[in-house]
DNA sequence: GTCTATACTGCGATAGAC
DNA sequence: GTCTATCGCAGTATAGAC
């Protein structure tokens, strides 16, 4: 019954969101009162820190494994990547949660979910800055690079329909391409490293 | 008064969310009274409305104006980006609401808003569209391609402080030279698209 | 055009029987 | 472990004075 209840939560976040989702609604698309909630859940708000936690955890330890697994930075990435987006359709709704209610948490929670949000954060991070280092990847903003390729990649779970025109394995495809390589097809002349470093800023003028 | 009201909604709005924002809590922000609010706007729905269409309209009027403006499909790409950027960082919250409470929208509104946004997919869409065409452009799925872009350009409404690390101007740069060129540094060999093909490990190696 | 007062509704949560 | 009944409160919105 714990985990009926838990879809149907899931279920009416992401589709009405948290403060819209009466928790009456939530009890009859489980099946029960709603009073009947409060013997598996001690409130509304458990619900929603229940599945965010799960589904952070399960995507940070992920990503950790590939990051054991793998050494060369273009691989760590593609693995990355698939496994990102992979998770963001298969638990599409949970993921759109995360997405979208990170406001409804009350603070110690938030507070949690943020920690987890901030730990994924910094192992891309640290993706991208190692495969600057050993000259594999370009330089650029580590930070605003991890999250570009981080909004892209949780996007899908607002768009991607299984059974739909695009099958996962080939969202990852466009994506990988997309991210590695660029729109540009030949990017002639003004395209050189020396002369992208003359276009943008110096990165002095980026520091901190 | 009726501008009063509309900031204090943005504000509260963004911060917690349009049905966690009490009507009496954007009154106490704008200095009236909850029940003057009605002498202005019909409800709180219309205020959550007005919100998104204004700035909605205002995205695709100047992504419009560019694309009139220019030709070049890599002058097209990096004012749209410029553009897309400036007004998510200048109108940071009022986007963010576009963003995240979509589903927050009465029937007919939600249609409106998002014919809005549909108009404004199809637009750089089409831009993408015709780059490929000119052989300026990667051969990709330009819908996804389009939500990537989106998607990535979009976000920074949600992490960009204006006063920070980096000026909008250094963000735009960055993340035009992530949409263009992509990360890595040496493609190798695999600069055409067949090579690329050959490159990639095969999809067959990446089944789910 | 703003106020005070209040109607009305629906919410999360609790009590206590079975 | 689920139910019925209900509490207490907060929400949007309205009425009508000034």
């Amino acid at each position: 019954m714990r985990e009926n209840i838990l879809e149907a939560a899931v279920q009416l976040f992401a589709e009405y969101g948290y403060h819209a989702a009466p928790l009456r609604d939530i009890a009859r698309l489980a099946g029960i009162q709603a009073a009947s909630i409060y013997h598996h859940y001690p409130n509304k708000q458990s619900l929603l820190v229940e599945i965010m936690e799960t589904h952070m955890k399960r995507l940070n330890s992920q990503l950790e494994s590939i990051l054991r697994k793998y050494d060369d930075p273009r691989e760590r990435l593609r693995e990355s990547i698939a496994n990102h987006i992979r998770l963001h359709t298969t638990y599409k709704a949970e993921f759109f949660i995360i997405d979208t209610e990170l406001r409804s948490l009350e603070e110690e929670p938030r507070a949690r979910i943020i920690a987890l949000r901030d730990e994924y954060d910094n192992l891309l991070q640290g993706l991208l800055y190692d495969g600057m280092e050993r000259g594999i990847f370009r330089q650029s903003d580590t930070k605003v690079t991890t999250y570009a390729i981080i909004a892209m990649c949780t996007q899908v779970s607002s768009w991607f329909r299984s059974g739909g025109r695009l099958s996962v394995q080939q969202v990852i495809e466009i994506y990988y391409q997309m991210i590695s390589q660029g729109l540009l097809l030949h990017p002639e002349g003004a395209h050189t490293q020396e002369e992208v470093a003359r276009t943008l800023p110096p990165s002095s003028a980026l520091g901190d």
